[in-house]
DNA sequence: TATGAATGAGTTTTCATTCAT
DNA sequence: GATGAATGAAAACTCATTCAT
């Protein structure tokens, strides 16, 4: 692993704990196992180094997104399917998903704005799948946006037990996981 | 108003717009139209002063609920209120509410847990309702915990608009809410 | 002493005494006696310090320029009490002079151009008067501009002594210091 | 050119711009084309490079004013011959003349005394040349320090138009130049 | 010999908090 | 109470110097 990819993670890490104001660049540092002024070698500055986790964290995002929109299956499945890929990268890159998880709370101002980014393109993916899903009659006449900005926000909070604490209930939090998303579609009325 | 309130107010409109860390002690006071001190003649730390401001926002937040609960129409229509009520609360107290919403990025450790708790009796809440729409018939049989993330997820996601910049598009924002809402109770499935 | 001026002293004769760089804010407030962060109360950045520093060395020196400019007497009696006002303003305010004296070996680019903007006024004023001699016949017709450079150099070169560490030799210094005016004055050519 | 040497053109421009303490090694080293650390193969430290650089300078300008001594004429024409020489010298070798010119504003206390002892050095030899001037009869009986001195700020005011930015005025530099030295000889008395 | 990488010591700056009035 | 003034503690950042290769 590169130095600048020791400092990375470990500036991820703290700005996930932390925060950014709260983490200081010399415990991250410590963390990464180098000289403080070592940091300044790879990052201009400590802001900088935080654009840079963040944009890290968005890229492996959007990575982990890939290959998930073309499969030739219903559209149901394929947000299933960003879905658990979603909560995978939750698992996998708790710490990066932590950072991206901050939408609100500005960090810094220009934070806000690649998160809003990030919010924008997402929700945008998003209801087009679901304009599709209309078209094909999978699912009824919605404000596709409106439906997309649901969607992304269920998939938000049913991750924050696993960004929370929790090793603990990884199971039990798939589940509702999965049973979220199956609300999202069908809703909670009984309708027989 | 008294001095107090003054203070109070100050804050929760720097906090919201900066967070914790950026807004300064003196800021808050130039705002409030005070000397820098006489904050600590009300407060005994700026941490103790988001606290307050905290809870202050929490309290007003839960007030803004009240008496949405017990009116003797279906549960979805309670549900419904309680939207309107969290819809409203946002627009009106759009600082307040800023602050409440950053459950992510840790401004504070203890803050952390504060917005947890009032996250936890959100969750209750909305889940001891939805179990009690299951028994009387009006939903189906959902995990009421998990149809609770949902619900408090979709109230988040549908209100940031609000929190953002947005004065500009309050009737598109309370439609989209109102179509939020209905999408969580009869999902997105064209199910004729 | 307000405790604005015992900073701008105690910054002034350190300044003079080890240069902008290698003076530090720190040493600054020691010998004003008061703690590092109070200079920040009066001055936004060490950069400032130094300018505030200069202009107010600036200002005495034109002050202690002023009233010998009109007075109706030969226009040699007026430069002789113009290199008189000099000589005692570097005996009576040695730091800010030094630094003043320092129109080379750039402090920071603005302070270079301070100084400039003090060597044009000068250099103007000398010529002007210079101007007026050879117009009166006082003096032969010599380039005034060349000349007021000449006056410039000569009342630099004949203080450093006493800008250096010398409380030493004054009388001496005083005297080679007319002895050089006259020098100016009268040539050294033997023109009998 | 020598490997040494290449970096001592380096910091001599580097050190002329923006003095001692704001040149850096890693400047010097890019302007000279090598790598950082090999500044300290030929130099213990920044320090000993600035006194290389100055010595440098001042052996350059030494060797620039030989053989203008001992020419059999007049003591006014070898005089004249040396401030050609420096007025040259401060043509050609622009940065280390900067250097030299730095008298003031101490740029380290121990090159505070190199251009101290310069400054001896040279008073000494104008002081002996004008003595001599003075006993052949072509100098009236003018203090011979002081005069020497005075020639030596004659010689460093005329020349600043030409440290400072100046490809623009050689000409009229030059002719200011000489016109500033006659007046050294000749005074600005009307003396007819 | 040459150098990129690493760093420690030191500097400026910030800001919550205290204190005298 | 109310507050302006003062400050210490901590943070970001710089840079000459060293070291492993």
């Amino acid at each position: 692993m590169t130095k600048r990819e020791l400092i990375m993670d470990a500036a991820a890490s703290l700005f996930a704990e932390k925060g950014f104001y709260a983490a200081t660049v010399e415990e991250i540092a410590d963390r990464a196992g180098i000289g403080k002024s070592t940091v300044y070698e790879y990052f201009p500055s400590k802001e900088h180094l935080f654009r840079e986790t963040l944009k890290g964290g968005l890229e492996s995002y959007m990575e982990a997104m890939k290959g998930r929109l073309k499969q030739p299956c219903s559209v149901r499945d394929v947000l299933t399917a960003i879905g658990t890929a979603h909560f995978n990268f939750i698992q996998k890159r708790t710490s990066a998903a932590r950072i991206l998880a901050g939408e609100n709370s500005s960090q810094s101002p220009w934070a806000d704005e690649l998160l809003l980014q990030l919010r924008e393109r997402r929700i945008t993916m998003f209801s087009s799948l679901l304009s599709q899903g209309i078209e094909r009659g999978e699912f009824r006449r919605v404000d596709s946006r409106a439906a997309a900005e649901v969607f992304l926000g269920v998939l938000g909070v049913l991750c924050m037990p696993v960004l929370r604490g929790g090793e603990d209930d990884k199971k039990g939090a798939a589940e509702r996981f999965y049973h979220g998303i199956d609300i999202f579609f069908s809703g909670i009325l009984d309708q027989e």
